[in-house]
DNA sequence: CGCGGCCGTTTGATAATCGCAAATACTTAA
DNA sequence: TTAAGTATTTGCGATTATCAAACGGCCGCG
């Protein structure tokens, strides 16, 4: 039978570099392994992962110690250059340092990238305890609608890209707060836009309370948003209402106009 | 002629996987830029770049704005995934943040990886005035011969992987103050060794020195260092060649003991 | 000591893929 | 409208990736 007859249409890929990021995925997800325990995460020989593993070590995308394989210390100092490329990072991570200084909580600087968020900076203020979770939210994109940041961005997404990507949410009920379907989470946005900030009441982790709201951009659109997050305890009442959302629509508004005002030389 | 003729010997790797890197490269370097612009820094075709870049979006690592190509933020969350299962940067995060509160320097954890240094972590201590250069030295693996901490850990390195990396450097002068040969090198590796610690006097950047100390594992191999770096100003007399060192190896002590002591899960 | 099992590595062969050239579509400017 | 610049698609031949199978190294066990 002919190679085109697999009904192969679809625009062109280079399939090697879809296995590459495979195995880097495989690598990653068992946070480092033998040759054979990569291979056993893809239906690939032994052979065929081997020869992607030296060409990734080649690369430097992949480092070999023994038998072990780990991603390499080169994702970190590309991740710096596209943080350090990236004018909502660059205008926003001091301001974001200040709010934790004033609010005491863990702040963040979001963006948003396929529909997921990635968390582009935290900073700890002084109240804020070790935990564990913000090493993975930092790790792994989350979804966008069961945290504050995730809510204020998305609340002022376009709307054809918001259909889009609610259209392709899962609904993961996190907590017993989570929200679940399309059409409260419709309405929770609404309500985001005319408040012009976003709450998360132990949607997305229980004992935990956020607020968050949208930096925009010269035309409105959103390029990003903070966020203040920690225990309910200490994010309750006019604190967490009122307070606390001034200060994080503060800083937001201080970045847009850094935005704006400041040259970001390329 | 046929293809076996090229003298093709080597081992064996995926071309494909090479040429991505390739247009990661230029896109890096350009600061991202359109298929045409791409295209000028790679011996390929517009065409073949272009199924490359699709490939490339569609994997996550390189997001598209209208006709701009850039890096995607996937490079942020693997470097925060690749930081996060380091136990260096488990065990020193801390401490380095620390030891900028008490100098008010900036200062580093750094590890080593194909012979190039790495900045795991960088702290601001309170004097530390805002540089360009330290966003520059996160983003390229810089050379392990005219910083303190690529010192401290050069001095500690297996022989051979020493020698190895001696013979591979380019010595470029960056000052009038930078190692531009191998013997003096290995002399102040000594001198290192039997101190303990590093010194940099303006041998990367006029007008800045740093102090490093090394990171030490179980058996003696060095996984990283820390450093210290200021203004000459700042860093003079006692306090360079005694105060600061005792604080340095101070930090790089207590990191040891942690690495040693904690159980990073795995 | 030698054997079996389990790694990682190499290799031959061929189906499948990549990469170029050229054609096509899409934008903007004049 | 043409023109000139983009980006995208496609046909096709040379190159390459992939698998199976053989190889080599290491450890533990009988």
């Amino acid at each position: 039978m002919t190679a085109g007859s697999t009904g192969n249409d679809g625009p062109r890929r280079i399939k090697s570099v879809q296995t590459a990021t495979d195995v880097i995925d495989a690598i990653k997800q068992q946070q480092g392994g033998t040759l054979a325990e990569i291979t056993a995460d893809l239906e690939l020989t032994k052979a065929t992962v081997h020869t992607y593993l030296q060409t990734l070590v080649d690369c430097g995308f992949v480092t070999r110690d023994g038998d072990q394989y780990r991603l390499g210390f080169q994702f970190v100092t590309i991740g710096e250059h596209v943080r350090n490329e990236t004018d909502l990072y660059m205008a926003g991570h001091n301001e974001v340092d200040e709010l934790a200084e004033r609010t005491g909580e863990y702040t963040h600087l979001i963006a948003e990238e396929r529909g997921r968020e990635v968390v582009l900076y935290e900073s700890r203020g002084e109240f804020a305890v070790a935990m564990d979770y913000h090493l993975r939210m930092r790790e792994t994109p989350q979804h966008l609608h069961d945290t504050a940041a995730g809510k204020a961005i998305l609340a002022h997404l376009p709307v054809t890209r918001r259909d889009e990507i609610i259209a392709n949410l899962e609904f993961e009920r996190q907590t017993a707060n989570t929200i679940t379907d399309a059409a409260e989470l419709r309405e929770t946005l609404a309500d985001i836009r005319d408040r012009g900030y976003a709450l998360n009441d132990e949607e997305e982790i229980r004992g935990m309370r956020a607020v968050g709201a949208p930096v925009l951009g010269p035309t409105e659109t959103v390029v990003g948003s903070v966020s203040v997050t920690g225990p309910t305890s200490r994010l309750q009442g006019d604190r967490f209402h009122s307070a606390v959302p001034k200060q994080v629509i503060e800083t937001a508004n201080l970045i847009e106009v850094t935005l704006e005002t400041a040259q970001f030389d390329r």
